[in-house]
DNA sequence: TAGTGGTCTAGACCACATC
DNA sequence: ATGTGGTCTAGACCACTAA
């Protein structure tokens, strides 16, 4: 017997449209990733090898490559030469992303609402110059707000943005989050550096987020940078560390 | 006048060796990096096209396609269609890596010390079991150390580890992390999934690291799994975030 | 020894951005 | 209209693993 074991994508249906405008590894890539989340492709399950899943879909061998590479990239599917292509074990959740705290929040289900307190234009101070690398003597966008879930306060947000990057709308602000609107401004983003952190709250802090005074809060700081390497983000966030905590997966640089 | 602007790739001596086991893609790649990180490629850098590279050294475009791609995935360049691909600004230092603290502590020049306080096989807890996914009535690896620079405690790390896994010398663990004691061991690292926290320091705790009872503590929880997906390590580490934060480098996920 | 993934080639056509 | 990256093909040889 050549073959005593069943290459398990031949149960999968596999198809590809080359009519549609989507790129046919990534119709591959996307029709193997969600029979993995399904269950249907089992961890530890040993994909049939690329040149016949390639002759079966009527596809060269690089674009089948392609798409079980993005898959790899993603975590889901691990190779190894002389052996082959198989499914991870484990709860591979999401790698971390450079993600929006509104967008977390609502994706979780938890209403978050936004509450601004100030929304000026200000000189900036020294650090702040430094992060987002303006000149000393130039202006910047003042953003402070207030997240609420459930009607509690679960962080205080203070942000600094370049002049004239983006029109801040109060409204707006109260009713998504600051990425959003940034991405709606065409602005790509590309890259964050952050730094977590704990410390006692001030009067102040305590007062606004409803903790007592020396109560930990979690620090996060972070300047984010669009595409072309220019800062268009400075904020100084503070969280309540009974109702928020970051949470990630991390992959393995190769 | 056909080619105002001069490619800079020219006058970078290029070159690849085929006799060397070294992928080509690689060489290349290696090569681009360095001139970026040395400042020979600027920031906003126009790189000349993918062609002609391939051209000029002699390889085929999609191998030049492979190298760039790795740097781009690395952050360090960004490709537009129509436009060409040009070097990224600022300050990309090293997106987040799944790190071992000993390693960033020895890279920063901070000369680590560790205390293992204990190293252990016991009975697993319902929280333990269910974190490395063995068995409730199974046996773990215990193991709790105190990490410290310059001679002050820095972080109290407890750790549960499967079974037969490793051979966990205490000698060893006093002179180096637990990671490369695994990667030494033959496991390859592949994800983890990470919880950072804060919460005020236990009486206990606070003994252990030399703080006060209530101060701020910086917390972090992680379960890492191996490249079959079975998880190798489960940790709740604390931190004095005087002495420690959390500092990486996000990457938009494409 | 047989089968796998890893690398590489020399073309091709298309979509998009800019001029 | 031109030039860029995005996608795709149909082969090829090599390195590693396992039986």
């Amino acid at each position: 017997m050549p073959k005593p074991e069943v290459d398990p994508t031949v149960q999968l249906e596999l198809s590809v449209d080359r009519g549609s405008p989507v790129p046919l590894y990534f119709q591959l890539s996307q029709q193997l990733e969600s029979a993995i989340e399904r269950g249907v492709l089992t961890p530890g399950t040993l994909l049939g090898n690329e040149i016949e899943l390639a002759a079966r879909l009527g596809l060269s061998r690089p674009t089948v490559r392609q798409a079980i590479q993005s898959l790899v990239d993603k975590g889901l599917l691990v190779r190894r030469r002389g052996v082959g292509t198989q499914v991870v074990h484990s709860q591979v959740k999401r790698p971390l992303e450079l993600s929006s705290l509104y967008d977390d929040l609502e994706a979780a289900g938890q209403r978050p609402a936004t509450k601004v307190l100030v929304n000026t234009v200000v000189a900036v101070s020294a650090e702040v110059a430094a992060a987002l690398g303006v000149a000393e003597d130039s202006e910047v966008h003042r953003l402070e707000r207030l997240r609420f879930t459930h009607g509690e306060p679960m962080a205080h947000l203070c942000n600094y943005l370049p002049p004239g990057l983006l029109d801040l709308d109060t409204g707006q602000l109260e009713a998504t989050g600051l990425y959003r609107l940034m991405r709606a401004a065409g602005i790509t983003l590309h890259s964050a550096r952050q730094t977590i952190g704990a410390r006692s709250a001030t009067a102040t802090e305590a007062e606004r987020l409803g903790e007592q005074t020396g109560a930990p809060l979690l620090t996060m700081q972070r300047v984010t940078f669009d595409d072309t390497g220019r800062a268009v983000e400075f904020g100084t966030h503070t969280y309540r560390p009974s109702r928020y905590s970051f949470e990630f997966q991390l992959l393995v640089r190769s």
